[in-house]
DNA sequence: ATGCGTTATGCTCCTCCTCGCATAACGCTC
DNA sequence: GAGCGTTATGCGAGGAGGAGCATAACGCAT
């Protein structure tokens, strides 16, 4: 048996479409990381169109405003998080942090090869 | 804010390919209860060639016979699981099942309306 | 006024995946 | 031998999603 590998994703839904997962909230991670979107994407190696995309769905998708936005000014603009972007994060990370650790844990009690 | 639902899905990959995943798994446990693939696939609402095609990646990439089939015979023919397959299930369920409902618990615990 | 970097938006192309159709081989029954 | 239902395999059509390109608007610095 060639060498296996477990995989978990946890996400929310709304209505069947993806409104927040864990890609994206490392995307918003990285907009608070580096304080523009533009610089979020190409963190995380996306075009910028598709992050922006994600961004829109998500907050129609969950009704809340995420990106405090401004183009123009100082360094050509900038994005912030808002504070209920920040309240869903953590509300997100309380849900799905430790399900990757036992997934693993559990799959080494199955195929524990040492 | 609309109506949000957690959603989780577990599988194991080989060298970045799925090789089970909860579908996969009830597709082999649909061939099971029907004795045939045919019965399976249509038990799941798939077309024959997507479950043919999925058996067969599912054997390359862990590595283990999965069906016992036969063409031709009463019937038309048929296929059994083997006995590896059962018991690769059988871990799968075992690495798998809760993790769901844990989401889901965790899920009410942040964005409980009641 | 010009230039710069960011937000904001539209459009096409390409790739992956699945579906659906078509066909062949098999082995039992009649 | 003819018919049947299943396994087994090839091929083309269609849909979803991301990549990539192009453009406009904004507001500060020079």
């Amino acid at each position: 048996m060639p060498r296996l590998r477990p995989r978990s994703k946890v996400w929310l839904e709304v209505g069947g479409d993806v409104a927040l997962s864990e890609w994206r909230v490392e995307l918003l991670e990285a907009v608070e990381a580096h304080g523009s979107l533009t610089a979020a994407a190409q963190a995380l190696g996306v075009p910028f169109r598709t992050a922006w995309d994600r961004v829109r769905e998500m907050e129609s998708r969950l009704g809340i405003k995420l990106l405090d936005t401004q183009s123009g000014g100082p360094g050509g603009g900038h994005s912030v998080l808002t504070p209920e972007a920040r309240e869903v994060i953590a509300r997100f990370h309380r849900i799905v942090d430790g399900i990757g650790e036992l997934v693993d844990r559990r799959f080494q009690e199955e195929f524990g090869e040492k």
